[in-house]
Formats: C-alpha cells, sequence, structure tokens
RNA sequence: GGUCCUGUAGUUCAAUGGAUAGAACAAGUGUUUCCUAAACACUAGAUCCGGGUUCGAUUCCCGGCGGGACUACCA
C-alpha cells in the first residue's frame, strides 16, 4: 500500500469516528505540502468542517491528532488555516528508498500473458515529401505514448500507416517522368525522399503556372484547377495504378522504395520503430469490401451516381463520402480498411491513433463508422489529438519553404551538441567515437524534450534559433545531471565504497534529502497518471523537478567527503536511485542519458 | 455561419477546485584551494474582459474579445 493510501485510510477512520461522517477514499484530498510549510504531506481540512461543526483550524487540529495515535509513519503535524500538514517519519523514508534501491525496474509495470493490447499508431507520412518538424513531433509523441503504456503493464504494438497511394504521390511521380531525366539518389546524391519531394515541389510550381495561364485567359480559379492538363494527367495516371497499369506501378515501386531508404534513416536517427506497417496500397481494397458491407447491410447508402455516403445527421454530424462516383476510394475507406485488417491480425482492446488535432472531425467520424461496422474498439479508439507545430513567423508552410526538414534539424542539433562539448572541453579525454556518440545523445536529447515537455493537446512555438538550449528546463540539463551521479559512483567504485542498503535506520537526514525521497516514490504514480491522460509532459515535468532538487543536494551537500559512514552511504544509495529513475524517465521519453558529458 | 481546441511574466512552458500562481530563457548580481560551473544562489516581472457556482476559481459554467483547426468526390 502506497502513503497516500496508508493516510488516507486512516484520515476516512477519523473523521467517521470523530464526526460520524462516512467518506470514500477518493474523497480525501490529499496533497504534497507547499515547500513554504513544515511537513511532508497536506490533508484539505474543509471538506470535513460542517461535519465537524467547528472551525477549520479545530478540525484539523482533532484529525491531526487522531492520526498522529494511530499511525506511526506520521512523526508531527501542524495545522495552518484549513490544511493539516503532516510530517512523514524519516524511517518511513528510509524504507521507501532501500525498496526504490532495491528494484532496477522501480516504477515500470511489465505487461503479463494476461495483459490485453493496446496498438498505437503514429508516423503515418505520406510517399511524396520528406519528413518535417510536425512529423517528428508526431513521431515522438507516439513513441513515448507506447513506452508509457508499456510501462503500465500493457501489451503494445507499434504500428504506421504508410499513405503510399493516391494523387499526392501521382503528382511527384509525372514531375519526374517528365523532367527528371532519369534522376535518382545515386545520381544526384540525394536522399531518397528528398528527391522524391523535389519533384513534388516541381509538379507544384508547374500546375501553379498553368492554373495562372488558364485564368489570365478568364477561367475561374475553380474551373482552372480543375482543368489544368497537369492534373489531368495525375488524375490520368492514379487511374492507371488503380488498374495495375505496369509501366506505372514500375515507377511506383522504384520511387517509393527510394522515399522508404530515406525514412528508414529518418526513423533509425530519431530512435522510433515500429512492430507492424500497413500500406494503404494494400489496405484501400479492404476498405471499400468493407464499405459495400456496410451498403449491403444498409449502414450506408449510394446514390444514383455511384457514390456512397454514410449519414451521420443523426449523430449530430452531417453525410460523410465513402466511395466516389468512380469507384475510387477516400481516406475515410483506407482508414476502415486498415481497421479491419488489424483487427484480424491483433487482438485489439484499445486502438490509439496518435494524428494532429486538424484531423478531431476525421476521427470522430471513424470513431462512428467502426461502431455501426461492428469493432468493438471502434466507439472507444482514442484520437490522441496533438497540437501544431509553429514557427515565431507562424505555421509552416511548404510553398514558401518555411518548412523545418527533420533530417536538417537533428543534424543541426548535433552539431552545436558537439560544439558546446568542445567550447566547454568536457570531453578532451574521450575517443573520437565517444564524443560522437554524446554529441548525438544530447543533441537529439535537447530536441526531444524540447517538444515532449509541452502539453500535447497545445499548439507550440518552435524557434529554430532560439529553442536549441542546453540551459534550464532542457534535456541536456537533466542528461548532465545523471552524467554527475554516475561520475560520483565510478569514484565510489574507485574508492571501494559499498552501498547496496542503507543500514542504519535510525539514521537522521536533512529536509531536502528526506523531500528527495518522497519526490523519488512519487514517480510510480506519474508514471501512471501520463498512461492515463496520455501525457509525455507529466514524465518530463517530474524528472525536471527531481533534478533540480538533486543539484540543490548535490551543491550543498558532500557526498564522497561525508565522514559520517553512515550518511555517506544513505547519499550514494539516494544518488544511484535518482539516476536509475532519470535513466527509466527519460527512457519513457525515448531520450538516452549518458554516462559522462 | 456551425463544430472543436486554445488564451498565464518580454519570450517559451507549469500549476487533480486549495495556502503568497511555479520554472526556464532573456536582463542584472554573486558562488569554484571542494564529488563535472552544461551547476547553485539572489533581484525584477504574469492569470484576455465581464458575470455565475463555491468556504475557496488560472482551473468548472454562461457571455464577450483574441489565436488556431475543421466544416473537399485532397490525403
Amino acid at each position: 500500500m502506497n502513503l497516500e493510501t496508508t493516510i488516507g485510510t486512516v484520515v476516512m477512520q477519523a473523521v467517521e469516528t470523530l464526526y460520524g461522517l462516512k467518506t470514500e477514499l477518493n474523497q480525501i484530498q490529499l496533497q504534497k505540502t507547499k515547500r513554504e510549510f513544515e511537513g511532508d504531506l497536506t490533508v484539505v481540512i474543509f471538506p470535513f468542517v460542517k461535519a465537524a461543526r467547528k472551525s477549520p483550524e479545530q478540525t484539523g487540529q482533532e484529525i491531526g491528532e487522531f492520526l498522529k495515535l494511530n499511525n506511526s509513519v506520521i512523526s508531527s503535524f501542524n495545522v495552518i488555516k484549513g490544511f493539516l500538514n503532516l510530517t512523514i517519519s524519516q524511517n518511513y523514508w528510509l524504507r521507501a528508498l532501500n525498496d526504490i534501491h532495491a528494484n532496477a525496474q522501480f516504477g515500470i509495470t511489465a505487461a503479463t500473458d494476461d495483459s490485453e493490447l493496446m496498438m498505437i499508431e503514429y508516423s503515418s507520412p505520406n510517399t511524396n515529401k520528406p519528413l518535417h518538424l510536425g512529423h517528428i513531433r508526431n513521431n515522438l509523441l507516439g513513441f513515448s505514448i507506447a513506452e508509457i503504456q508499456k510501462a503500465n503493464g500493457w501489451k503494445v504494438v507499434k504500428t504506421n500507416i504508410v499513405n503510399d497511394r493516391g494523387i499526392h504521390i501521382c503528382k511527384s511521380m509525372l514531375a519526374w517522368k517528365k523532367w527528371g531525366k532519369g534522376e535518382t539518389p545515386e545520381s544526384s546524391g540525394l536522399k531518397g525522399d528528398h528527391l522524391v519531394g523535389k519533384y513534388y515541389v516541381v509538379f507544384d510550381k508547374a500546375y501553379k503556372a498553368e492554373i495562372k495561364e488558364l485564368m489570365d485567359k478568364g477561367m475561374s480559379e475553380e474551373e482552372a484547377k480543375k482543368s489544368a492538363p497537369l492534373i489531368l494527367e495525375a488524375q490520368k495516371m492514379l487511374l492507371s495504378w488503380e488498374k495495375n497499369d505496369p509501366e506505372v506501378r514500375h515507377l511506383w515501386e522504384t520511387m517509393n522504395s527510394w522515399v522508404y531508404a530515406g525514412f528508414d534513416v529518418t526513423y533509425k536517427k530519431l530512435g522510433v520503430d515500429f512492430d507492424q506497417i500497413y500500406y494503404e496500397s494494400e489496405t484501400y481494397l479492404e476498405g471499400k469490401s468493407e464499405v459495400e458491407r456496410g451498403v449491403k447491410k444498409d449502414i450506408f447508402k449510394q446514390r444514383e451516381d455511384g457514390s456512397v455516403w454514410a449519414d451521420l445527421t443523426a449523430d449530430g454530424l452531417d453525410e460523410k463520402l465513402l466511395l466516389r462516383s468512380d469507384g475510387t476510394s477516400v481516406y475515410m475507406t483506407q482508414d476502415i480498411g486498415t481497421a479491419k485488417l488489424r483487427y484480424n491480425d491483433y487482438p485489439i482492446r484499445k486502438m490509439v491513433y496518435v494524428v494532429g488535432n486538424e484531423q478531431n472531425y476525421h476521427f470522430q467520424v471513424l470513431s462512428i463508422l467502426l461502431d455501426k461496422l461492428g469493432f468493438e474498439w471502434g466507439k472507444g479508439l482514442v484520437h490522441f489529438s496533438y497540437g501544431m507545430v509553429e514557427l515565431p513567423e507562424g505555421k509552416m508552410k511548404s510553398r514558401e519553404g518555411t518548412v523545418v526538414d527533420a533530417d536538417d534539424l537533428m543534424d543541426e542539433m548535433i552539431e552545436t551538441a558537439r560544439e558546446t562539448s568542445q567550447e566547454l572541453g568536457k570531453l578532451d579525454n574521450c575517443t573520437p567515437e565517444e564524443i560522437e556518440d554524446i554529441a548525438r545523445l544530447v543533441g537529439l536529447g535537447s530536441l526531444k524534450y524540447f517538444i515532449l515537455k509541452v502539453d500535447p493537446r497545445k499548439n507550440m512555438t518552435f524557434n529554430p534559433k532560439e529553442s536549441i538550449d542546453f540551459n534550464g528546463n532542457t534535456g541536456p540539463f537533466i542528461q548532465y545531471t545523471h552524467a554527475r551521479i554516475k561520475s560520483v559512483l565510478r569514484k565510489a567504485a574507485e574508492q571501494g565504497l559499498r552501498f547496496s542498503s542503507i543500514e542504519n535506520n535510525a539514521l537522521i537526514i536533512s529536509e531536502k534529502e528526506s523531500y528527495l525521497v518522497q519526490l523519488l516514490t512519487e514517480f510510480p504514480s506519474i508514471i501512471r497518471l501520463a498512461g492515463e491522460e496520455f501525457s509525455p509532459a507529466l514524465i518530463a515535468n517530474y524528472i525536471y523537478e527531481l533534478v533540480k532538487e538533486y543539484n540543490q543536494f548535490y551543491h550543498d551537500f558532500s557526498i564522497l567527503k561525508e565522514e559520517n559512514k553512515d550518511l555517506k552511504q544513505f547519499r550514494l544509495v539516494l544518488s544511484e536511485s535518482t539516476a536509475s529513475v532519470i535513466k527509466t524517465g527519460m527512457s519513457l521519453l525515448g531520450i538516452d542519458v549518458p554516462e559522462r558529458m
């Protein structure tokens, strides 16, 4: 039983014994005592004042006395206004720290054979252009959420649906065919995804020019967009693709293989991976047949022109297109097909889609449609909807060339980390490989932490110049603390110090030290909450607070030079446990921590 | 127009309905004969506006105002 439950239970007994008030455990408001007051945990007294028919101070006093009498964990208490501040005995903290130290997997609940399966879809790129800053937020959130759910005892399958077909792919293909002169990644020296992206831009430019020309001849913009020769040709290409035209298919396969090779490099560098990848080209037909099944079962309606619609007006939404009049599929069709395949492949209990908030409507509809089609997890699917990443000058726009490329960004961060290390002269004794390794850890740590510390739902601003900060509330700050602890532990090992557990249970420790232990004990409940709320930010903010506290302790207290052997032992155990929690916590964010930096 | 999200120091972010709204960056000032100064300490600075519910509201509700997204036979 954890501390909160223990104390909460005694508080329940107290108010029932003293005032005859029956309450539930979750009605007891327990919170950490604010730093400016004495105590570790605080009971909010206001809810009991009515039943007590006494002042908040008096009520607090009475409950406090009851608690102290009935639970040895509480060593003293004080009442300020309606707040009952409890001081927990040092002995309790020492025992708690021993437990933490003995458990290498502290905070983690491993999955068992009986655990249920959560499938998490993230990344989901289009194969017509390289990944950018927005994808980075998606990938980091998806990966981190998967790690967090694993730590909460779920079986997790990370999945990716690659949007490898459709008109946008045909645009790149067409431009390459017309103007590419056989250029390949090898011949151009360009990463495959960047090469294909280049031709997507080429298409867009030429298409825009055609539209302008037609408009100059007096055509309306809408009409011009529809009748420009290039777009007609791209549409024709899509039809040829659907008819399995060998030449189109071959070009498609070639260009996609370039893109995949490029994506692999980016994913690997970013440190994310997938257990199962689905391709839209393999799921959209399944989607069509699911839609047709829906038509037969009268869930969907076919119009005279052949198009198929779902009527969601009863659900407060509008009508949604599922198949075009020419029989081709749309985004929603594909998502239904993918769901069907996944349903066949895995015993999914919970399905999570990590997709930007501009798709809120889409997933609202998808949830209803899957439910109508009989997928048991349809109704309860989680659209993990995150906010946009904006630049100081506003939204990223590919047309205006303001898109921050994922590969470039990672390289820049790593380069900056390398320069900083050099300036500080920290790694003069390391091999070039070690230096490179640390630069990579720190550079990526900075980027990842910067993105994950923010509440996922909120739009966030990323300033490519100013956001690369290695001081303050940043990844490197946390990594640095870990490295510093490791350094102390190495020195302790050199001196042959042993500290597997704290032996003196009567040891007197400082307030700062007991507070650090208290923070460590909170780790499991933070992981639980992060899982329930789908919020890596909770983990990030927790680790930051822990690290800040530890740094103060490190500054104010000696570890290896402490003369009291028991105290030295305690501080080593405390430090090692802190390092371990930092490492575990950061791993839930997909961030590695170095041994030295 | 409708639906959804959002509004906190100069800036970027925190705060299960609780005590004097926390940090970081930027600005200014200190701390290394001492375990890594990528650290620590100090100074100054904020809840968009108006109502309501409550012992208590940054948080919940209503109404404004500002920002964003969606509302495609695009993905």
